[in-house]
RNA sequence: UGGACUAUGGUGUAAUGGUAGCACAACAGGUUUUGGUUCUGUUUGUCCAGGUUCGAAUCCUGGUAGUCCAA
């Protein structure tokens, strides 16, 4: 019944940003009625002007644009529960010598899902954000397009999105670039918003992750403590601050001289070490990946060009892919591929098209897996 | 306490009497919807006291510290 008048409505995630304020306008004139939601998940100093203010300076931004352009406006508290999912989720995987993904986490499992809610709530048929990307149908499946703009993409953050929340967005930036959209808010007369900084996305952490560890965790310190540095035979070499404050491919802050640039190789969690090497030691042709979501299974192993992404805005490198009995996928690196991090994504592409990802696992047992599936890949 | 050797920034090293350089680390900034990578820039040194010389990290004397051999 009233399915008709919600076709008309869509729900827009409103940061306050450039391009989410965009996005509001350009869904405006092609004749929708928005709705405009604002997400407080986790306050930073920097979004307060004076230590009185109530709310952050970003959703007193959205909200002021949504009156300016006569839309309804609603702000979400949902910090509660982004502290159980979210923070939880990236402490715990620091604590356990991995390197956590939230943005991959929190836009599909946490933002969308929310902005999902709300937009039952409020009628709404669609819900859009001001991510650069497009969608693309085909067999059935809607598919994440990357942007044009290969520097502003963010299809790798997306990669979890299901099928039944795609089938409500819109992405009306897809074909823009940023610089285009600067140009789009100025002739409609939003001049200082086109100008903004960058980067106005409020994430939880400010700074050095290290420090949001150390607040999150008080006793990290006494609980963890310093460790050892080893190199690939094991041999000490230094002294370390204790696992979770490093990452695989780290160069900055070892504050160990060997030399040479030392990268750290791998972590070991359960006795507190960590191994360092050179550049060259953090290269391979194999990957595990666990947890995957594909839209379509076949599509992705059958795939010609297939590609994979190992981290955000690294250039995706050509690949093969086997599924192995326990459930993990086997990767296989046509080039060079460096610096795998278990807990990051690795996001598989044909073309531009996001085809679906997983995140990257232990590599403990790689080299065993490789060797005895290397026919496979021949 | 017999002998030998060594002593250069935070670390490892180079400069055989002629402006103390390199790598790594550290710090600052740029890039950036995660971490990391990367880019640019900056700081810091001749163990101490004498002597030789126009000129000493470099040669000489003494001291101090460390390493090794010997017992």
């Amino acid at each position: 019944m009233n399915q008709i008048k919600s076709d008309k409505k869509v729900l827009v995630g409103m940061s306050g940003g450039i391009d989410s304020s965009a996005t509001c306008i350009m869904l405006q004139e092609q004749g929708y009625e928005v709705v405009g939601v604002t997400m407080r998940t986790w306050d930073v100093a920097s979004q307060f002007a004076t230590p009185e203010q109530e709310e952050p300076n970003f959703i007193l931004e959205a909200r002021a644009l949504a009156e300016k352009l006569g839309i309804e406006h609603h702000v979400a508290d949902v910090r509660e529960e982004f502290k159980q999912v979210i923070v939880k989720y990236f402490i715990d995987e620091y604590m356990q010598g991995r390197t956590p993904n939230p943005c991959v986490m929190c836009n599909p499992l946490f933002k969308e899902r929310i902005l999902c809610e709300w937009a039952d709530q409020t009628d709404c048929a669609w819900i859009s954000t001001g991510h650069y990307c497009r969608l693309e149908e085909r067999n059935g499946n809607r598919y994440i397009v990357a942007g044009d703009d290969m520097t502003k993409d963010q299809s790798y953050f997306l990669w979890r999105l299901p099928q039944e929340i795609l089938r409500r967005f819109h992405f009306p930036l897809g074909n823009y670039t940023k610089q285009e959209v600067r140009e789009y808010l100025k002739q409609k007369g939003f001049e200082s918003k086109a100008k903004d900084g960058e980067s106005m996305e409020v994430c939880f952490i400010e700074g050095d992750y290290r420090d949001f560890l150390r607040q999150q965790i008080p006793d990290i310190d006494t609980k963890i403590g310093p460790g050892l540095f080893v190199d690939s035979k094991g041999v000490k070499i230094g002294q370390h601050k204790g696992f979770p404050y490093y990452t695989i491919g780290q160069r900055k802050g070892l504050g160990i001289a060997l030399g040479h640039p030392a990268h750290v190789l791998r972590i070991n969690a359960e006795k507190n070490t960590v191994m360092l090497g050179t550049a060259d030691d953090l290269k391979t042709e194999y990957m595990l990946a666990e947890d995957a979501m594909l839209i379509d299974t076949n599509e992705v192993l059958n795939c010609e060009n297939l590609t994979v992404r190992i981290r955000y805005r690294s250039k995706p490198i050509p690949c093969k892919v086997l599924p192995l009995e326990n459930g993990q996928m086997l990767v296989h690196f046509l080039e060079e591929a460096s610096a795998i991090t278990p807990g990051q994504s690795a996001v598989f592409y044909d073309g531009q098209r996001v085809l679906g990802g997983a995140f990257i696992a232990s590599q403990r047992k790689v080299k065993k897996l490789a060797a005895d599936n290397m026919e496979h890949f021949k």
